[in-house]
RNA sequence: CGGGAUGUAGCGUAGCCCGGUUAUCGCGCCUGGUUUGGGACCAGGAGGUCGCAAGUUCGAAUCUUGCCAUCCCGACCA
């Protein structure tokens, strides 16, 4: 198999595609715009999911699930919501195919078929999800409601690329609903929180938190809470985004509820997501041109074994040592694969899970036996390093660690680096095309402003960092005051 | 959806301009053997509606038209 990828230099794109496929995370697929994310993928997708959705239930969430299709009177209840998503919905019409007598052995739409309602395949379930919490609040005491689901969306987007702009992509939604104004504000930055502690610890993606300006706001939302994280090319990454909705959803489906006091109340709502898009996130953040780095937290594999053989009696003897090892690591609760297979040589192996990102390999023949000792390889920094077999499990759980921070501390280096305060339009202009990454400047804090920055430099404003610090400035392009600065940067 | 490029075996490709035997080569795959400390070697073998559909022609991978898909650049977006 050829497997050579494309180096970042020479073309960044092609080189995350490289990364994808070549990488078996995941595959292009006969429906446009939709990929077949594969074992080795939906395994990192599965380890991601599980420690999010751990913390959701730590923080009092539970999980639920909620129809595919929304009905399109419901869907356009949310006005601004309804719009916001209009043009990039998938529609059902019919409910029936039929064979084609003009066409033996075709198929097609039965026109006697057609719905009375067209079903909308939901882009995002506020609208259901609003439809349906009518029904299970009346009172103060129904409250807070703190619901989550795991889903597949979709949206029918213009320009696809693999994980981080797919027709289809799985996501989790929260959904929640509150008394007060207050109370889901806090839930809104809470889970904001839950997911920055998520894409660092785990992802070792260093993130920015921050509020996004009225253009870029979930549409239907009063506030809409980001995670922003840069890329090694420089263009910044929407990693999760946490909705304050206020009383909108709950005015367009009529959703009230008494409070002690026998009155009257809209209820305060709040929605939050991340999606299949965080493993694009992963791969721009950390990979290199010999391939993908996995996080060990998250890594669908995080030890692989491959022996060294020299003539058949040497087999059993290799085999019986490195099953002491794989005893030992899967106490530790290390996953582990040996790679005893006979249709590779070693060479080959290495570059394969180098490229797959496999945090460490270890590698064992019968010259490291004789000297009780292994070959530990880190895929981090691809040192290699000679360690004795003796406590070589509690050795390899702490280097797990060592590669976990490793890695965010590159990263963050990294992101670190790439935010550079511009005090004028030109020198603005200057570091967006010659540097690329976080521009921190002064905004008037107009639409229109930004607006125009945007036409001229493709620029966006990232978001408004949370507890950002005040200072006196000029607008960069207008020149009228402004007391902070917000963070600008080209973006996926 | 606008501009550009591409589409030949699982992958990468030659052939196309200038239509004419059985479509080229490498990797991978299968069988047997030898091997194994950074992408092994020998021998034999399988694998193709030349993206799809029309058209021109005695004859189309090659020419024409339409469609589809992918990539890049825009607009849109998590």
């Amino acid at each position: 198999m050829s497997k050579e990828i494309t180096s970042r230099a020479s073309d960044y794109s092609q080189w995350y595609n490289d990364l994808v496929i070549k990488g078996e995370l995941a595959d292009y697929s006969a429906v446009r715009g939709c990929m077949v994310i594969k074992p080795y993928g939906y395994a990192l997708w599965e380890n991601m999911r599980d420690q999010l959705d751990r913390k959701f239930k730590e923080t009092g969430h539970v999980n639920a699930y909620f129809p595919l299709f929304v009905p399109k009177s419901l869907f356009e209840a949310e006005e601004k919501n309804a719009e916001g998503f209009a043009k990039e919905c998938a529609v059902v019409t019919h409910y029936r195919l039929k064979n084609d007598p003009n066409n033996p052995g075709k198929l097609m739409v039965d026109p006697e078929a057609k719905l009375e309602e067209e079903l909308v395949i939901r882009p995002t379930s506020e609208a259901i999800i609003w439809n349906t919490y009518k029904g299970w609040i009346q009172s103060y005491r129904d409250l807070p409601i703190l619901v989550n689901q795991w889903a597949n969306v979709v949206r029918w987007e213009m320009r696809t690329r693999l994980f981080l702009r797919t027709a289809e992509f799985l996501w989790q939604e929260g959904h929640t609903a509150h008394a007060t104004k207050e109370e889901a504000i806090e839930e809104t930055t809470k889970m904001l929180d839950v997911y920055a502690d998520f894409v660092e610890n785990y992802m070792a993606v260093p993130v920015i938190k921050g509020v996004k300006t009225k253009n870029e706001r979930f549409a239907g939302a009063e506030d809409t809470y980001c995670i922003e994280a840069l890329m090694q090319d420089g263009k910044a990454l929407q990693a999760g985004t946490s909705h304050f909705l206020g009383q909108n959803f709950a005015k367009a489906f009529d959703v009230q509820y008494l409070t002690k006091e026998n009155k009257k109340e809209y209820v305060w709502a709040t929605s939050w997501g991340v999606s299949t898009r965080l493993i694009g996130a992963l791969i721009m953040a950390h990979s290199d041109d010999q391939g993908l780095i996995m996080p060990p937290r998250i890594a669908p594999l995080q030890v692989v074994i491959v022996p060294i053989y020299k003539g058949e009696e040497s087999k059993p003897i290799i085999d019986e040592k490195v099953s002491l090892l794989i005893n030992d690591l899967k106490s530790q609760g290390i996953s582990v694969k040996y790679d005893n297979s006979d249709h590779a040589r070693p060479g080959w192996k290495f570059a394969e899970y180098e490229l797959k990102g496999v945090p460490v390999r270890v590698a064992m023949g019968l010259r490291d036996i004789e000297n009780n000792v292994v070959e530990l390889a880190r895929r981090d920094t691809k040192e290699k390093s000679s360690v004795s077999f003796d406590g070589l499990a509690m050795y390899i759980k702490n280097l797990l660690e060592e590669i976990q921070q490793n890695i965010f501390n590159k990263a963050l280096a990294f992101r670190n680096e790439n935010i550079r305060e511009a005090n004028s339009w030109d020198e603005f202009v200057e570091l967006l095309d010659t540097k690329a990454g976080f521009v921190s400047a002064h905004w008037d804090g107009s639409e229109d402003t930004e607006e125009k920055i945007k036409e001229k430099t493709k620029a966006t404003i990232r978001c408004i960092p949370l507890q950002n610090k005040q200072e006196e400035g000029k607008c960069i392009l207008t020149g009228n005051p402004s007391t902070q600065r917000v963070l600008f940067a080209r973006a996926y």
